[in-house]
DNA sequence: AGCACGCCGACT
DNA sequence: GTCGGCGTGCTC
């Protein structure tokens, strides 16, 4: 008999011991049962260990399915670092199985010839197993990604492309397609299964060699990956929302450093992580000569007779606006005019956004819809809309301008990747005369005939509650200003009462300066400098979340070497009727800060190393 | 007494 | 996470 520890897929438990009469090897998936349950629970085989004391179950079923010594390896990775269960941490890879394998047909060169530029770029790429490429807005990183992408498939490896989930817009796809043909897919949550299921036999046969992708791309079955590149590398979205709760880029990193893997990075505003960590290659000539004028509009979030006039002259030289604003629906807030009180959730601490087109109250974080109502249930005040959202600007533009064709542009108007395709193809077909969005806008579409772009509300950015707000703030602001004028001239009109922030970095100095300024402020105390833990404790009763938490800060302060930044009430009090305590852990010994997160796991705590806010 | 619901704790 | 066990409290 063979005793064998299971990891349990998807499940927060620790792995189990079972039994089998067969030898199994390493990283084979299997059915075992867990408790009485009926189904069986699915597990991957991760140690061969001698008889346990306890009786062990037999293994139900040993399944074709096998994770590779680079998917384990990460796996364990993930558990240490970002504190989940070694099931939960394998439960996002997606394993090996026997195809048939169909002869590969080579691919043709690119004949993509680099300016000179780009070849010093490609160099240092070359001579830096894991290197970044701080390149301007237009100035060409894509053929260098090309270029090291052929390199590696030449040397017949695999690669990866991340991107951002949203910017894998069809401009980007037809553009790999038609360089690299069948030999490239492209992979996102919005795949439909069948495809995606394709996609993975493709790769399994080696059909496919390279994989353009949200984050989930790195899951796949690569039996050699060569390259893993992360295009705009700055981007919140590549830590996940979930667990287990990873960065992207530093889990690419990771699988580079141990497997040998090129690893590029790359990004017009590079992160200060990694800034600090990687050595870099500025790419700062453009292809066209661009000028940008950057205009300040010192007011309250609006569109004034400055903007409205701008946006005219634009329109009536034929080019396209796209104007930015960080807020959805029609307006955030409902405030009581005479009494001042807020409508709320609720089942949340956060105000009702109001929503013109579904003519209701819409809470975002729980979807609790209401009635609109005009008047305060306290007092009979008469209640007030503030905080402009994107629907609004949108209806302002259009009785403005009633001949223009005005588009929505953020998570309410595009679900799926059908719609995003054909606002795009509107857009640059000329088709769409003002684009109006939240941050999706910024996220490297190719937008040719735009002029002018309207950033609105970046205050709200710069006033949030993180350690990263001038980093957000500014990178989004370049980020959104870098869709305008990409041949000749654009404009950009920046409304905030923060001029001499942005107008420093964004006229006098340019982003890398920002970068070694920031970094001097955060010395001693921030990222990169020190890692920074949240552990968020939930509960419906919020004496009972509190105990938690207390409990946590109890156990903290008898630890040597990691910090107490801060404990209390979360950002938002209640989400979904739970009420949320947190406490901000700082270290810059990175083994104690993962064995107090290790203590402090638990079914009611949520434990996200290296936070982003 | 009989059952619905929600909380708790175990899971090899 | 997911399930069963068990206590509470309501209804027949």
């Amino acid at each position: 008999m063979y005793y064998y520890e299971i990891a349990l897929l998807r499940s927060p438990l620790d792995p189990l011991t079972y039994q089998s009469e067969t030898d199994i090897a390493l990283g084979t998936k299997v059915l075992v049962s867990l408790q009485k349950r009926a189904k069986f629970q699915e597990g991957v085989v991760i140690k061969k260990v001698p008889k346990p004391s306890f009786r062990c179950l037999e293994i139900r079923e040993i399944t074709q399915y096998t994770y590779s010594e680079l998917m384990l390896q990460s796996a364990f990775f993930i558990a240490q670092y970002y504190v989940c269960s070694l099931g939960e941490a394998l439960g996002v890879f997606i394993p090996f199985y026997p195809v048939e394998k169909i002869p590969h047909t080579p691919i043709k060169s690119s004949q993509i010839t680099l300016s000179k530029e780009q070849n010093k770029a490609f160099e240092f790429i070359n001579q830096n197993s894991i290197s970044l490429l701080f390149a301007n807005t237009g100035s060409g990183k894509t053929e260098v990604y090309i270029k090291a992408i052929e390199k590696v498939i030449a040397q017949n490896k695999q690669a990866i492309l991340l991107l951002p989930e949203i910017s894998l817009s069809p401009q980007i796809e037809l553009r790999l397609q038609k360089i690299f043909q069948d030999s490239i897919a492209i992979w996102h949550s919005k795949i439909q299964k069948k495809k995606k299921q394709s996609i993975i036999e493709g790769l399994l046969n080696g059909q496919i060699k390279i994989i353009a992708g949200a984050r989930s791309a790195l899951f796949l079955p690569f039996s050699d990956l060569g390259l893993i590149v992360v295009d705009e590398e700055h981007d919140d979205s590549y830590k996940s929302d979930q667990k287990p709760r990873f960065h992207t880029k530093d889990l690419s990193i990771y699988m580079g450093k141990k497997f040998g893997i090129e690893v590029i990075l790359g990004s017009a505003t590079p992160s200060l992580n990694s800034f600090q960590k990687i050595p870099y290659y500025r790419l700062t000539k453009t292809y066209y000569d661009t000028t940008k004028q950057i205009t300040f509009i010192d007011s309250n979030l609006q569109l004034d007779e400055t903007i409205l006039d701008k946006i005219e002259q634009t329109i009536k030289n034929n080019n396209q606006v796209i104007v930015f604003l960080p807020t959805r629906a029609n307006f955030k807030y409902q405030i009581c005019g005479s009494c001042g009180s807020a409508i709320e959730c609720p089942f949340c601490s956060v105000s009702l956004s109001l929503h013109k087109n579904k003519n209701a109250l819409c809470c975002h974080y729980c979807n609790y819809t209401q009635m609109i109502t005009k008047k305060c249930s306290k007092c009979d005040g008469i209640i007030e809309d503030f905080r402009l959202g994107t629907a609004e600007v949108v209806e302002n533009l259009k009785e403005r301008f009633p001949k223009q064709v005005v588009q929505k542009f953020d998570r309410d108007s595009i679900k799926t990747q059908k719609e995003l395709k054909k606002i795009i193809k509107e857009f640059n077909s000329n088709d769409i005369d003002i684009l109006v969005g939240t941050q999706m806008l910024s996220k490297g579409h190719d937008y040719h005939n735009v002029k002018l772009a309207v950033v609105l509300g970046i205050d709200s950015i710069l006033n949030m509650n993180s350690y990263r707000v001038r980093e957000k703030a500014l990178s989004l602001l370049i980020q959104i200003a870098g869709r305008s004028g990409r041949k000749g001239l654009g404009e950009v009109i920046v409304q905030t009462k923060n001029e001499e922030f942005f107008s420093n970095y964004l006229l006098q100095n340019d982003y890398e300066d920002f970068l070694k300024d920031e970094l001097a402020l955060r010395k001693e105390l921030y990222p990169p400098f020190k890692r920074l833990a949240r552990v968020t404790f939930s509960h419906k009763n919020h004496l009972q979340a509190k105990q938690y938490m207390e409990k946590a800060v109890k156990i903290t302060l008898g630890f040597k070497d990691v910090e107490l930044v801060g404990f209390g009430e979360s950002g938002i009090f209640k989400i979904a009727n739970k009420y949320r305590y947190e406490i901000i852990l700082r270290s810059d010994k990175i083994d104690k800060l993962l064995s107090l997160l290790h203590c402090l796991k638990s079914t009611h705590s949520a434990i996200d190393m290296d936070t982003l806010y």
